[in-house]
DNA sequence: TTGTAGGCGTTATCAT
DNA sequence: ATGATAACGCCTACAA
């Protein structure tokens, strides 16, 4: 009798040995890339597993192995998305390539709804590690329950670079040094600065590099000319509002990410401030909200996707007891000019 | 001897069988609320699990029960991000209120290459549901699939309203034919307008909202003030070009969305055009973008994150065996006034 | 209303 | 190098 249509049934295990005429052990020897299998029976039974089209049922896999093959990613929801997209196509993608799915947290501070979020995640998913997104990774907690329930795990721009941990950094340090060395050679002297969140490593990174560079040329630091911020385009259009209003504005600011940057030249446009006649503007990320405002951003891109591939893999070789030695590493940046930066004009 | 540390077994159905003095199928009733338990028993039971911490295992119960509880998001990856982020976060949600877990795929076109990438995941992850993002609901082969191999999905802003599945839509004719019908309060007669993306159902009534309210107001449609695009920035800029471009330009242009706003905000920018003084601008979903904007953009503000909560609520009843009859909705739209747009001058 | 037995598709142990 | 057999933790019959 023919069977019609219908969902076929998944090969298994034993449909496999089956047909290649070995016991299930050899198969999932094979499966498994296990050593103690002759070329001979490896070759019958990837032909039986090509032929059946068979696929290892995970969770079954899951029960047996206590192993979920599955890692997770936690992040603090942003509104402003752009960057955590492109840690999510980087972290999926790697995901994808070495056989692991990839089961989303989103997080929402204080620290103790934090804990709440992650141990219910933790609860229910069982995944094999974890990604802390920035700045996840720099709380103590979280790391703690981590280290305690055992589960492995991998930081994304941590503040505190634990040798003994996976992370992976952009140089931030030196990349807000170059951006800053850029406006200083087109003759500024007046430069603000608007700070980060103070919860992420970058910010510090950032601003260090900011007073390296003035130091480095001579320009003395004005403590006025620093604001703080929060990462967010409300926070950058205060610090604006605050430096424009000074009795002697700056005449470029730097804003630590391209959302607070965005916020600046609202601020500018509101007040009848040309930029970049009377005032340049520079962020960071390069997020596509830069290229898209008026006049297009100059800022410093970062290889996100990249650093967020690798961190997959750092943690899927952890996973798999298959690490190098060398778990962490510093990404280039690129410094991108674009119209929102020009040369002093001496009034 | 006095365990130090270390990762405490997790307890399991026959834990609690034990605590509570009953049968593991007793517990597994309470667990999954089945009936013909009584009271008392119930309660004895859900003491045990309370104090044991007792959690099922997902993959013994994926494995024995044929399902997996976790659901699929299937997309295709867009460079602007924000319109995915609210669907994310509200399939989020709602996955977890409803006790199920969140496996992504993004996906890319063309066909071919959707049908790889959906088929992968469908292997590997054994989703009891999918969720599809606008355009992929409408695109034939996917649905066929999912069909095919018994699979419950759900679309999200789909071309086709089939009434025997689940969807959601926002009125996408209304909320057009209400933008233009604002254009026209400011006086504009000619008013241009970008098309979104043709795999798109929004595409299609976003277009017809405009020329409908252009009919009911006596404004004679012009071909020529119709220019396509792709949803994207750059397909923004190339449209702005060719309709800013005409001997009789238009003095107001609406783009099928934000992304291609901006696009016509910075080539107006390019050509020295004054927003909204010379040219008003108005675009769809309200997005980050939108605000950041200089000026700040009029546009359209559609409740995604409700659409999307909505639509996963739906397919996890469904998946349960419980949906209403009601398995569609549409949502209601905002009209957001910023500075884009204004009273025609009479020059 | 409650409990018993068998099986889901793997991995792991220990023979051979 | 290969294989029989027992877990893994739960659900679905079917009994009691």
């Amino acid at each position: 009798m023919i069977k019609a249509g219908g969902a076929d049934k998944r090969a298994t295990i034993t449909d496999v040995a089956r047909e290649a005429g070995v016991s299930i052990k050899t198969v999932s020897r094979v499966v498994n890339k296990e050593p103690n299998v002759t070329d001979k029976t490896r070759a019958k039974v990837d032909k039986a597993i090509e032929v059946l089209g068979f696929q290892p049922n995970l969770s079954a896999r899951s029960l047996a192995g206590n192993r979920s093959y599955s890692v997770g990613l936690l992040y603090e929801n942003p509104h402003e998305f752009s960057y955590m997209r492109d840690v999510l196509d980087g972290v999926f993608e790697t995901c994808t390539d070495g056989g692991y799915s990839l089961l989303l947290r989103p997080c929402k501070f204080p620290v103790s709804r934090l804990m709440k979020d992650i141990q219910q995640f933790l609860q229910q998913a069982r995944v094999d590690g974890v990604i802390l997104a920035a700045p996840l990774g720099d709380v103590k907690e979280v790391v703690e329950l981590l280290q305690k329930k055992g589960i492995l795990f991998a930081q994304i721009a941590p503040k505190r670079e634990n040798p003994d941990w996976i992370w992976v950094q952009s140089d931030d340090f030196e990349a807000s040094n170059t951006l800053t060395d850029y406006i200083v050679s087109l003759g500024h002297k007046r430069i603000g600065f608007i700070k980060g969140h103070p919860s992420h490593g970058a910010t510090t990174l950032r601003y260090k590099g900011y007073r390296a560079s003035l130091k480095r040329h001579g320009i003395k630091f004005d403590a006025a000319l620093v604001s703080p911020g929060l990462f967010d385009f409300e926070s950058g259009k205060k610090a604006a509002q605050f430096l424009l209003s000074l009795n002697e504005p700056p005449t470029a600011i730097i804003a630590s990410n391209d959302d607070m940057a965005s916020g600046v030249i609202h601020v500018a446009h509101e007040m009848g401030i040309k930029i970049p006649e009377r005032l340049s503007v520079a962020g960071f990320d390069d997020t596509p909200l830069a290229s898209r405002l008026w006049p297009p951003l100059t800022t410093v891109k970062q290889p996100i996707f990249e650093m967020a591939s690798l961190v997959t893999k750092l943690l899927i070789d952890d996973i798999r007891g298959t690490m190098d030695a060398d778990h962490h590493e510093n990404f280039e940046f690129d410094l991108i000019v674009r119209e929102s930066t020009a040369r002093l004009n001496k009034a």
